[in-house]
DNA sequence: TCGAATTTTCTGGTATACAAGATATATCTA
DNA sequence: TAGATATATCTTGTATACCAGAAAATTCGA
């Protein structure tokens, strides 16, 4: 319709300019952490999404940009740069001149999810196994700790942040801190799912045992042990869709594939 | 079934809409499928990827919205939307108040996604082999012979048109589709490296062959075989950072650690 | 009363203008 | 001439106005 978009060869840089030295190089990390003033996009995206993730606004809601505006105190344009970036992250559906709303839990990819992180966490704590140093076991140890004391005070939140401290210090043992950048934004899809299952009593000092079966077999440098002890950490997640889509039929997105195939395994 | 969606907190919801149903379910897949003209936006997006992603762009490369708003004939606003996407790609860097530049290449980056490549491709592949149907092994083999046509008639771009969809049909016979929507993103990261290695002569055909040898062992439904066969497949790929940071020594981010890590290896 | 056509009101997509900071250029001083 | 200062000109970030399309509300016709 345009044009061919064709052209520009080199000539596109008519004049180089020098990105200068002294500043902050994009961090390799996922998300801004440098000391520039947070941008209001970024303020914005990040309450939605810890909102979306915390089911405090559930798949179907409706999300009223100009609304967003009012509270905020500011205009449309980073408001709707944040949620750009949430429907790339396949949070919310946008749908043109007519509305834009959280989205719906497509199960289909909560289980592949959950497959893509099995395959994962295993290659990051083999790695770790292989590569980790005595002083990195001993982090590990502490983080442990750490996630012991504060399953025993019930503090929830504090745990689960141990919980994933625990898990990108291995992947940062394995010299693939990438990789859990990866899996951490696997998890979003993963979430959402797993805060509709019910807190299961003691679970929490459970998880912490399975972590420290984990760092045993690393300490003991047996990688297959290893990833055997954090499958059976991870598959406390099970996909059991039967009872979610009775007790919250409008959350989620059915694939009629899934079922035969859930029903099938 | 109308409604839905009721509920919630509140004061968040000032007023239910109705997501009306006939509409373009936003696709499961990853990137845009339906019949709604595309926006500006995501054309400027689609070519300015491929563009850097050919390494028609190099790294380093200033992009100028102005520029780019004048040969399209479009306004800043769908420009901005596709530069802010292709900064959360990390393809490019948007330093504020300063300039916009097509990324340098992180090659620890490009380690660990070859890592998890590695990792993800083992998952969809062992799946295929014990789910896919004697049909999805045909259309497999549809696949590979044309590829090797396209080897044989030296079409590159056709070639590796016919290696991606080998790769897809494979996660969707594991019916892990959205793997593969994973696995494509991080081969963004992968990808300009690949550009820069020398084409190597017969290396299509020799491609060839190594699908084929993935294909029989899973007719024979061999997982662990044709989880090695895809390792083989993928190891073609190494990384051999010596070379190209003297050859292009401006188009990479070097991460000191990095440098030990793979001498040791 | 019911249904179809029309109008009204919302939405997201786009264009444009302005502001704030960073870089480059020009100017001034010694 | 060399260095430092001031100015001009870039850049991205934000605010605002307008447009077209879709959904809902309304009106009109039988």
């Amino acid at each position: 319709m345009k044009d061919g978009t064709q052209t520009m060869t080199g000539e596109e840089t008519a004049r180089q300019r020098k990105p200068r030295s002294p500043n902050a190089p994009p961090n390799a990390n996922g998300h801004h952490v440098s000391a520039v003033p947070a941008k209001n996009s970024d303020i914005v995206y990040q309450d939605l999404r810890r909102d979306i993730i915390s089911m405090k606004l559930v798949p179907g809601t409706a999300i009223h940009e100009k609304e967003i505006t009012q509270r905020y105190g500011i205009s449309r344009t980073p408001v709707r740069e944040a949620v750009l970036r949430l429907a790339e992250d396949r949070l919310i559906d946008v749908i043109p001149k007519s509305g834009t709303f959280v989205a719906r839990i497509p199960l289909s990819m909560v289980r592949e999810a959950i497959v893509a992180r099995h395959a994962l966490e295993a290659v990051t704590v083999r790695e770790a196994t292989l590569k980790a140093s005595e002083s990195q076991f001993m982090e590990l140890g502490a983080i442990i700790q750490r996630q012991r004391e504060r399953a025993e005070a019930g503090e929830e939140e504090a745990f689960h942040k141990a919980d994933d401290d625990f898990h990108a210090a291995i992947a940062a043992a394995g010299r693939l801190a990438g990789i859990w950048d990866l899996i951490q934004q696997i998890r979003i899809q993963i979430e959402r799912y797993r805060r509709l299952t019910l807190p299961q009593p003691g679970r929490m000092l459970k998880v912490v045992g399975e972590h420290e079966a984990i760092l045993d077999a690393m300490k003991r440098r047996e990688p297959d042990e290893a990833v055997n002890c954090m499958a059976y950490h991870l598959n406390k997640l099970q996909l059991d869709i039967a009872v979610f889509r009775d007790l919250w039929p409008n959350y989620f997105l059915f694939d009629p594939a899934l079922d035969s195939e859930l029903l099938a395994n």
